[in-house]
DNA sequence: TTGTATGCGTTATCAC
DNA sequence: GTGATAACGCATACAA
């Protein structure tokens, strides 16, 4: 392996001024610097990092830590971090929590200790606070929080813009005729959730419908609980269900399949995160959707403006988009 | 930041012994062991990662190399990867190729600069030989191929049984009744399609059914592609297909919709990679089932095999599993 | 079983 | 604009 004192000893110089020469430093003259690098990579010079990282007191890497890895929305997220920041030459450590806050905490332990310049994090749905995640990182670490955070915490936050995603959803569905509109909403513990449910009641005030908390449905968005939250929905006389998942408004719409009730006339079905799946059902299932490869770069960008001094990014409000499909459109499109 | 010497002063020993007690090493006494490790988490000691690696030559992290992470298979592999090697004290750098064999070159620079102790790889579609991974790997360095590997490489190599996978699923169309089988095989500078389109052979062969290249069709597996092989295959005569992916199954199946064929009674689909999608579509799609999770765990495994000398892992196969759902089933079963 | 001494490769500080 | 020197924190070879 060549070091910077091999670079040094064959062009007569000291390994001080190629380390200046190779971090671009101006205070070495243009012809040393151009030597130096000509022979860099003429010897195949590549710095070792963890020399680097020790002197300097952080490293060229920056830890995103989600609960699961294998989840379209935080794998996507991921990408799209991983592409921004390897353009601006950091390398990327991925830590899964598996949605527990004891691992989270293991996690950033690990990511402090490899002296990580930055963390990206999406917290556990276990993790009801920041504290430990302000214990547990160095002070020096730049904290970015996407999609899950927590709004004490301080540092740049990437959010859905969950509320007005949900009141569009809401207005598209009240739009298409629907009177009786419900809404499986998943649990409060996550602001996410919460900011969907704000949505949804607005829409419809702002529309003169009252909000009937019996066709709210405070349970999980798997599959599973979207099937017996819709067939509840339909007993209780809703001819529509606006979901804050994809996969809890599949339940529903297989619910409503189920029943012998048509989508979309006499049932419409609005589901969160537009899964691939939606848009090949027959009828194709309508869908708030979600930008996570988005929201990973903004998070990327977040961090690497962070670098600077006086850098003040704040919160970052990434937009949702209604699409519009079969399941919820009962009025023809006119022409 | 407590280092090894503040635990060393605090209780009268060196250095030296702090480092050999954490490390486990078996020459230190039970009793001072013991009273070292506790105070290193009373005083909240946490090993400077890059300070160790500097000193060993290598780092207690594993570059995972994937063409990128938002594809379900990859994000399931490395999920599972990730998940072992933590359990083993292992941190996971990810490096996405975006399918070019210039950012897989890039990568592999990035994690020899970083002194990772070994390299989990699925070689991105354009790298045509391995030649530029073992340029740009350090000999010491424990690589691991999976998925996408060079047979030409030495080192463990993670597959799936694609062979048998594409020869169970050929034989269960021809039990089922169908007569003409095509295939949509993808490209053959791909191993793993390769390996499929021998099994699909060896079925049709073994059931004394005459292999016909005009219904084999080397293509994307994307689902336009698929689409359009649909429609051709439907004029030539099939009337089943055998898809290497499930996005070129769903490109099929729809074509074979559009074409008012009835599946499966007309027409047999069946897909690889057990997407979600093909689980819910009507009919339901069969496909034959990778199992990606346990590929990252196994990769993971071999690596951490590998580190003991005169370990020799070699090859190992995955099997593969066809799930027979609706579109490929005309047979009643039996009760 | 423990201590002593050294160096891994880099960068920052200071001097010239 | 360049050189000399030191130090980051740890792990090992050798000595005791």
């Amino acid at each position: 392996m060549v070091t910077i004192s091999d670079i040094a000893k064959s062009l007569g110089v000291t390994p001080s001024t190629v380390s200046r020469a190779l971090a671009g430093s101006p205070r070495v003259k243009e012809s040393t610097r151009k030597a130096i690098s000509e022979t860099a990579v003429l010897m195949g010079y590549e710095r070792n990092e963890p020399a680097s990282s020790l002197r300097k007191g952080h490293s060229n890497v920056v830890g995103i830590v989600v609960p699961r890895i294998n989840r379209a929305f935080f794998s996507s997220a991921i990408s799209g971090a991983e592409t921004v920041l390897n353009e601006h030459g950091y390398s990327v450590i991925i830590c899964q929590t598996h949605e527990k806050m004891e691992d989270e905490i293991k996690a950033l332990k690990t990511l402090k200790s490899n002296r990580v310049a930055g963390v990206l994090i999406s917290h556990a749905s276990s993790s009801l606070s920041g504290d430990h995640i302000m214990k547990n990182i160095r002070p020096e670490t730049i904290l970015v929080q996407f999609d899950r955070v927590f709004s004490e915490l301080p540092g740049p936050k990437i959010v859905n813009d969950n509320f007005h995603g949900a009141y569009e959803g809401t207005h598209h569905l009240i739009e298409q005729g629907y009177k009786r509109i419900g809404h499986i909403a998943g649990f409060m513990d996550t602001e996410a959730y919460l900011d969907r449910l704000n949505g949804y009641k607005q829409a419809l005030t702002d529309m003169g419908i009252d909000v009937d908390e019996n066709i709210i449905f405070y349970d999980s968005i798997v599959e599973e609980s979207g099937y017996k939250a819709g067939k509840t929905a339909i007993e209780r006389g809703c001819d529509a269900l606006y979901c804050a998942g994809d996969f809890s408004a599949l339940g529903a719409y297989l619910a409503a399949k189920d029943c012998g009730i048509r989508i979309p006339e006499d049932f419409g079905v609005i589901g969160t995160a537009n899964e691939f799946f939606t848009t090949i059902m027959s009828p194709a299932i309508s869908s708030i959707a979600q930008h996570p490869y988005e929201i990973g770069r903004r998070a990327a960008q977040a961090f690497l403006t962070s670098l600077k001094p006086e850098s003040n990014v704040g919160q970052i409000v990434v937009s949702m988009e209604v699409m519009a499909r079969e399941s919820s459109l009962r009025k023809k499109e006119k022409r």
